[in-house]
DNA sequence: ACATTTGTAGACTGATTAGTCAATCATTAT
DNA sequence: ATAATGATTGACTAATCAGTCTACAAATGT
């Protein structure tokens, strides 16, 4: 088992359950079955540790993301499989897209460069502006449409987290949200 | 001055700044002016400042979201302006704005019991399912509805704040994104 | 084989924190 | 006037926490 990897999954979930400061690291390390240097040798700081263990998760997300993306389709299938992987993962990830909100609006937030977040930020904007020259998605600041498309994909899944909803009833959802996101940008 | 308010007002400064629990009790009263047993006096534990000034500022929110709505104008418009009052207060009060939703992302929100989110709900969902019943708002779950407006002006909201705007841009912003929210919801 | 680095452990510490307490001061009611 | 209640103070404490330190074990390179 991975010492380094067992901490990170034991901190989300107490990050989570607890929030950042309310989670001591000797909790962490006890619950991860770890001794209190250990934690302390992989990461230097708490502070260290929640960045890394951001970075980590957030990159988890982006991965699945564009997972079977093929470039061959059209445009609106493209983003609408991008649209569906990002609610899927984080309905399959609950605690991790939970995370990434709880972190994003907080003081930690500010720990990170502007440069790391434009960087992160990039292959999205790009998408999308691309969408836009070949006329399909409405000429707006791609920033405002990224922001839009973001805060639509929290809606959905906090909708979705707050009941209990058989499979095919939330694939229904799914798509119907995506049609009306898709009809808005479009 | 009312050392109660000066408390909250301190407060919530230092927790947009600092975070919750990196904001010791001591530095509030401190910065507030007060000692440390006063802050004590009014409110019996952290905690207990704490979900008192997300209710103070919930409700003042909430306040200004239904200024000047009479109910004599349309359906849209009474929306729009209930839209146009959210977004202004948000921006001329961005610490605000900004603590209800890190407290909303945060273990805190736990705390808050369902009959008392229910209940600060209701005159919003009711707004909307009345919007359905008149064939104005395509007819879907107002929960879902409630989800999706609310993250559409928390992503304006981001925008908005992401840069500099005048006024009239800022406005034109405002106007262009109601129309497509509202496209999308009617 | 041996040296060097890396991983792991857990007791320990100095600093910090939420909350208490006993004592005044201010205000209001009788 | 006097009692009673509420407001305010700041020193104090018991608990807790992030991070250190020393020691040893395992792996890796030479």
């Amino acid at each position: 088992m991975d010492k380094k990897e067992e901490i990170l999954k034991t901190a989300l979930k107490l990050f989570v359950e607890f929030g950042f400061h309310a989670t001591p690291t000797s909790k962490i390390a006890k619950e991860a079955g770890v001794a209190n240097g250990t934690l302390f040798h992989y990461y230097k700081t708490k502070d260290e540790l929640i960045l890394a263990l951001y970075a980590h998760t957030k990159s988890r997300l982006t991965e699945y993301m564009y997972a079977n993306a093929s470039k061959d389709e059209s445009l609106e299938l493209v983003f609408k499989s991008i649209y569906t992987n990002t609610i899927e993962w984080a309905q399959e990830n609950k605690a991790e897209f939970y995370f990434i909100q709880q972190f994003s609006t907080s003081p930690f937030y500010g720990l990170i460069t502007p440069e790391e977040i434009t960087k992160q930020a990039k292959p999205h904007l790009d998408f999308l502006q691309d969408g836009i020259k070949v006329a399909v998605i409405k000429p707006m600041p791609v920033d405002l449409l990224y922001t839009l498309i973001n805060s639509h994909i929290a809606g959905i899944n906090q909708y979705l987290s707050s009941q209990e909803f058989s499979t095919p009833k939330q694939k229904k959802i799914i798509n119907e949200s995506f049609q009306l996101l898709w009809d808005m940008i479009t």
